[in-house]
DNA sequence: CTGGGGATGGGGCCC
DNA sequence: AGGGCCCCATCCCCA
């Protein structure tokens, strides 16, 4: 029995030193383990440590970008001139009598605009010498299997002149007339698009990341402008071409008119930004102010099909061949930038190279004025005379305004159009100095020089200068008139 | 305040 | 393609 007990407690004893020998083992594993993993952790985070400096020095960088942007913009915003962004929307004329007028309601949602799959880009250059971006988009069958630049040298119409008025404006000058000083320098006369045709093969976008190529403005053979960091700033897929063409044209023999480029007194002298509204911030602020003095540039993105899409975000789709062929993305980035600062539509081009998604910040200002231009888009699809500028009419109308996509018919439509947004007005009368977005407009003007009143009305005795203004008056005669008013 | 004329802005259509 | 004309909407001014 006594044997008995001696055993168990060897045995115990045994089980014992076993259970501590494995104890031991066990924590020796895990604390080697544990050792390993702590050595991993550490590491993952130094790694993570210096990620994040990184990124802090990226989000720095990115900061202090939008400080000097936004320091330009307000010191291009506090000019005394308050030039009111409405005005320009609204063409200054009569003091801007507009603002209250038929453009009230200003907020609109943007189209969404959704450039389609397969689709190539291509930019080329318009005739003439406005300034004028737009977007032709090319049906399928209209594109054809290549896509072409197409540049016109457009010999400058001779009416086009540097008509700088010498103030004093008699009459009924509008007070942004009066306001010019004859001192305001003409605009170097700047012709800037976004391909070169005509030569620097270099003006190429090989790929999103190629940023070598388009920094290097100096390699396009093409001298940058003045401020010309702007015109990478912040979006370096960007290849500009500048061209200086630096002609002054003589104003055309008509007495009555002349075609003015005038740039308005209180609009900045170094307002050289504006001459390359290619940066979506650029273009923003040139909405508001691009005006007459800028007329030269003529950008044109040419686009095979463009959808739109509920809330979709808007895709650019680029053939990169074309970006090999010089044509550059930088206006279709910008036209991303310009979007971005809407309601929310992202427009970015995709494709089997993704160009550009990420879109810069806007700020309120750009915000507003989109709003306007927005509400111009709205006005215009309201009239309803020719839809929207994507409808389907768009085998017809594929030349597309930049700033509300409403579609035209040719490059001079556009144009023509896009001084809505621009401000632009390059007829002026000599008499007076009203000044006219259309040559048109301004003949019409002229009979109030002239007193020329060819419409008479059949009932009575009145006469009238304009059909419409009968029509209107016959109106008092079959009674309508009154009723409507 | 209202009605009517004068005038401009802008787009569509035609040549 | 480009210019011109027409039309409509709208605003300003005045009686």
């Amino acid at each position: 029995m006594a044997d008995c007990m001696v055993f168990h407690t060897q045995i115990a004893s045994i089980m014992e030193v076993l259970a501590n020998a494995a104890v031991a083992e066990i924590c020796k594993l895990v604390d080697d383990d544990y050792a390993v993993f702590r050595l991993e952790i550490s590491e993952s985070q130094k790694q993570n440590r210096a990620l994040r400096r990184k990124l802090q020095i990226q989000e720095l960088k990115v900061a202090r970008g939008r400080a000097d942007r936004t320091m330009r913009e307000r010191v291009l915003d506090s000019r005394p001139s308050s030039v009111k962004i409405l005005d320009q929307f609204r063409g200054m004329g009569r003091g801007g009598r507009h603002l209250t007028g038929g453009h009230r309601s200003f907020v609109k949602p943007a189209g969404h605009n959704t450039w389609r799959d397969d689709q190539p880009i291509t930019v080329h250059e318009g005739s003439g010498t406005s300034t004028q971006h737009f977007i032709m988009i090319e049906s399928a069958e209209a594109a054809g299997p290549g896509v072409k630049q197409e540049r016109s040298e457009g010999g400058e119409d001779p009416r086009h002149s540097r008509d700088i008025q010498t103030g004093s404006a008699t009459g009924v000058a509008p007070p942004v007339a009066t306001a010019e000083p004859n001192t305001t320098p003409a605009q170097p006369r700047t012709q800037c698009s976004i391909t070169e045709v005509s030569g620097t093969p270099n003006a190429a976008l090989k790929s999103e990341t190629d940023t070598e190529t388009l920094t290097g403005l100096g390699q396009l053979g093409c001298p940058p402008a003045p401020r010309s960091e702007n015109l990478l700033y912040g979006s370096p897929r960007m290849v500009l071409s500048h061209q200086d063409s630096g002609d002054s044209l003589q104003a055309g023999n008509d007495q009555s008119c002349s075609y003015a480029t005038e740039t308005p007194g209180d609009m900045p002298v170094g307002l050289d930004t504006q001459t390359n509204p290619m940066r979506g911030e650029i273009n923003l602020y040139s909405s508001s102010v691009y005006s007459e003095g800028h007329l030269e540039k003529k950008e044109v993105i040419v686009v095979d099909e463009v959808k739109v899409e509920g809330d979709a975000p808007l895709t650019w789709n680029v053939d990169e061949t074309h970006l090999r062929e010089g044509h550059s993305l930088g206006n279709t980035s910008d036209f991303l930038d310009y979007n971005v600062v809407t309601h929310s539509p992202l427009l970015t081009f995709r494709d089997r190279d993704p160009v550009s998604t990420s879109m810069a910040p806007s700020d309120s200002h750009g915000r507003v004025l989109f709003d306007q231009v927005l509400n111009s888009n709205k006005r215009n699809r309201a009239k309803g005379k020719g839809g929207g500028a994507i409808s389907g009419n768009s085998k017809e109308k594929r030349f597309l305004c930049m700033f509300c996509n409403k579609a035209f018919s040719c490059p001079q439509k556009v144009e023509i159009h896009q001084r809505v947004h621009t401000g632009e007005k390059p007829f002026s009368c000599t008499q007076c100095h009203m000044r006219f977005a259309q040559a048109c407009t301004l003949k019409r003007h002229q009979r109030v020089h002239t007193g020329e009143k060819p419409y008479s009305c059949t009932q009575c005795h009145m006469r009238f200068a304009q059909a419409g203004n009968l029509k209107m008056h016959l109106k008092v005669h079959t009674g309508e008139r009154s009723s409507d008013i």
